[in-house]
This record gives structure tokens, sequence and C-alpha cells, in this order.
DNA sequence: CGTCTGGTTGATACGACTCAAATTTGGTGG
DNA sequence: CCACCAAATTTGAGTCGTATCAACCAGACG
């Protein structure tokens, strides 16, 4: 059994279920009733180890996967076998939403931690959505900033030197993290190797592993058996020049108040 | 007026509007009524100079832009000014479908070209797709296509040297232009200044310069004045290790045939 | 205890950047 | 139609950030 230990046995252990509820409530307040539909849907799970698959490239894609537990990455491969890796999937994540219209899947995802996802069927996903518009729009506005993040990950790779670039990679999975709960005063499980860093930022394994030195003499972090302990993240954002608004945490919508 | 010349007496002149129908018709078959619908939805233009935003960084979105003539580019800035153009439309591309759900943008669009684009309210959206799944499926496939795009740059960026990446970029757009029949034999506008082509790729303009010469030298391309000629489309897509896979124009769903 | 994966270090090479200036192109106005 | 100007392209020389290659080390696992 391949399981890393240090991050089965990581600081943070939540219910599952409540990252996706706790990542769509960043959106909007969520009814009682809109909880239970996103707990039906949840019920058909599938565990995924460490560094394997959960979906590859040219497969045809018949679920929508939600990451319950655990870390995944979407990546693509060059014939000549460079890797990158074009987004990362913690806890509450949804990995494309109507992905099944497509034909093949143009990219692969796999499991960086033993993974536990939720397999969502088509029909599913209309009963979540019908009669519901508060979810639609939740599911939309989860959409929309998977892409914005898309965006800033080409805008990370294109413009930032890599001490910026890892500053910033670091940041923003911090603020994922909290807001599903899986990170707090500073610390979180980063169970990412210096290779999926490099995968990742575009850069080697050799010059992640010398900027993360920096950032470490620099005192702006600690990073050991995949725990992240973020020491001045005043610095560290402004660094890295992160500003938050792709991440659309503004609360906007929350006029839709379930309860009101 | 500035207007370039070059592009304005282009080599492509289609009626607008068509292009739309025509990428959507990449993924489905669509009746007249669907049609019809379309061309309603593009009633209400606006006209953009070349060089000017067509909406800006911390804008409220109020519509959906569906570019009718003309070329734009998605751009994200950082503080220190480094500029990266984060996607590029042309003609019967959407800006963002459901945009108006966020509360700010979290990046500019600009028009390279005079552009010519359709403002669509979101009333006028829900009328396009309500009673017709053909139209919806159609624009969540042209959401995954371009989210497909980015994460295509975000690798391209990543992982490609500047030769590929630059010849990686030239078939791609070539390609899309070819879909809403803008390009043909090998030749098509190209209104992008090297500058541009630095921005989008994430290198320096003296860069893109040298390594456009070094294209040239190939024999791989010709571009003068704004007209790109590829010459040997088959090593482009060699050297550049371009998969078509991620535009997903292998006309699945057209099963969906409005006329069957 | 030996093996393996992931992390660390050092020496060297090169792709892309920087800076600066020249040249060409396209548009403007006399 | 020509002179002028700004924008875009091109060229050259020198530098730097990041890659490459090759060991070596440490902790975790079996």
């Amino acid at each position: 059994m391949t399981l890393p230990t240090a991050v089965a046995a990581g600081i943070f252990r939540f219910g599952s279920g409540s990252a996706v509820a706790a990542k769509l409530e960043a959106f909007t307040k969520l009814s009682a009733d809109d909880r239970a539909a996103l707990d039906q849907v949840t019920r058909n799970t599938r565990y995924i180890d460490p560094r394997r698959n959960l979906i590859s490239e040219g497969d045809r894609p018949h679920f929508v996967h939600l990451v319950l537990d655990g870390w995944a990455a979407r990546y693509k491969q060059l014939p000549d076998g460079k890797r990158q890796i074009v987004s990362l999937f913690v806890p509450g994540d949804f990995c494309d939403l109507n992905i099944y219209i497509l034909k093949a899947m143009d990219h692969s995802i796999g499991a960086i931690t033993r993974l536990k996802v939720a397999m969502i069927t088509p029909d599913e996903m209309d009963a979540l959505t019908a009669n519901r518009p508060r979810i639609t729009q939740a599911l939309w506005w989860h959409e929309l900033v998977t892409t914005a993040i898309q965006r800033e990950w080409t805008l990370n790779i294109g413009q930032r030197t890599a001490y910026e670039r890892i500053a910033h990679l670091l940041v923003e999975l911090y603020k994922r993290l909290e807001t599903v709960g899986k990170a707090k005063d500073g610390r979180c499980d980063f169970p990412l190797t210096q290779n999926d860093l490099a995968d990742a930022t575009g850069l080697t394994a050799v010059h992640v592993n010398r900027t993360l030195q920096e950032l470490r003499r620099n005192g702006l972090i600690e990073l050991d058996r995949k725990q992240l302990k973020i020491l001045d993240i005043e610095q560290l954002i402004d660094v890295s020049m992160f500003n938050p608004n792709y991440l659309h945490l503004d609360h906007e919508g929350r006029h839709l108040d379930a309860n009101a």
C-alpha cells in the first residue's frame, strides 16, 4: 500500500461531502434542501490510489467527478515526454461540469494522494439542477471560477519569475483550501512533490528545489513532510503579485439567501 | 482614423453573423429556427476601435459579447507592467457565456482590429436557450472548448520552446479561422503584431521576431502585412506537436440533426 | 537492512531576455 | 505626391535565469 502516511495522518480531517457545500456557499447560501440534493449526488463514490488516473486522455467521459477527499491533478502530456499539470483539484472541486458532452478527454486526471471522488451521471446532474436555480447558478459560478483559475495559471507561467510563480501557486492553493475548511492559521496539507510543483509551474524539479529553499531562507514558508506553513502571507502575496479577484470569493449572489 | 487598412481590406470578407452559426455547427446541426434565434440575438451590435477595451478588469459585466467581425484579445496585467494575452477571439467566439453571474471582471478584453460585437443580455440568452436543447448544448460545447483551449495555452507556455510555441499558436489560429470560414488554402488574415504575439506566448517581441524569421527560413510560413500564409502545415503541426483533439471538432453530437 | 522515491547540491550550458539603435512600414498632412 | 511621424520590425552585443547532467543524501517502506 503506497498511501502517503504524512497526508493520510494529515492535520486536517473533516467529514467528506461538506467541502462541496462549503465551496458553493462561498458564492450563495444553500437551503437544507439544496444541501440534501448535493448529498444525494455524492452517493456513488470511488477511491483512486495515488499516481493512478481517474480518467485518461482519449477516454470518453461518462460522469462528472467531484473530489470529496484528497488532491488530484489535471495534466497534459506531449509526445516528447514533457508533462504539464494544468490544474489542481482539492476537496469540493468538480472536474468539468458537463464534460460528458464531449466525445473524448483531451487531458488526463490523476490522483496525487489517495482520492475519494463522487461519480455523477448526467441524469443526476439534471436532477440536481432542475428547479434549483441556486444550485444551478452556484455550479455556473464554480465553472467560471475554474476557468478563471486556468487563465491565472496562463498568466503565472507566462509572465512571472520562478520565485513569484511558486509563491503565487502556494497562496492560491492556501486560499482555496481555506474556503473549504482544509487550511487554517497558515497551515495546510501539501501533498505535491517538487516534481509535481515543477510540472505545474513549467520549471524543472531542480529549480523548484532551489526556489523553495529561497522562499524558506526568506522566512516566507516552511514546507516539510507534505505540510505547508505559511509564515508571512502578506509578503507572499506581495512578491507573487497575488490578486484574489480571480477566485471571485466576494460572495456576490449571497442576496439569493435560501432562508430569506 | 486608425483602422488598419491591411486588415480592413483583408482577403476574407464574409457576411457577419454567419461565423457563429458556422462555429456552432462544428458541433451540431442547427435548424432554420435555431439560426433565426441566433440572428435575433446579434441585433444589438457595437463597434470598437483597435487597441481599445471592450470591457476592462474590475468592470461589472452586464452582457455576453459575441464577436461578429475582427479579432480581440483577453489579457491580464501585472502590477509590474507585464501583460499576458490569455486568449484570442476570432469571429464566432463568445466572450464568456454567463459572465454576468460574476461581480467583477478579473481580466480585460481589448480589440486587436476594429471589432464588431453583439451585446447580449441575460434575458436574451435565456430566450435563446429556452426550448432549444441543440443551441443550449452547442453553447456548452463552445464553453468547454474555450476552456480546453485555455488549458492548451497553459501547456504551450509551460512546456514548449519558443519555436514550437509560436508554431502551435499559428496552427491553432489557422484551424479556428478555418472552421468559421475565415481561412482557406493556408491563408488567413493575421492582425497580431509581434508584440501581441509576444504577450500571447510569454516571450519578448525581439525573440518572437527572431523565431518568426526562423519559421520563414525553414519554409514553414510567410507572414507579411498582416497576412499569414502557411506553406507547410504538416511540418508545422509536427514541430509544434499540435494535437487537434482539444478543439473537439470531431462533430460529435451531429446525431442531433435538426432536420432529422 | 536494502531499496526506492523524493530531496539536495554542484558544475556547466544554453535559450531567451535586455538594451540600444537602425530600418521599414503605414498613416497623416501639406 | 512627397515629407513627416509613429508604430512595427529588424539587427547586434552582452547578460541572466533556468535547464541539464550527474552525483549524493535522507527518510519511508518492505
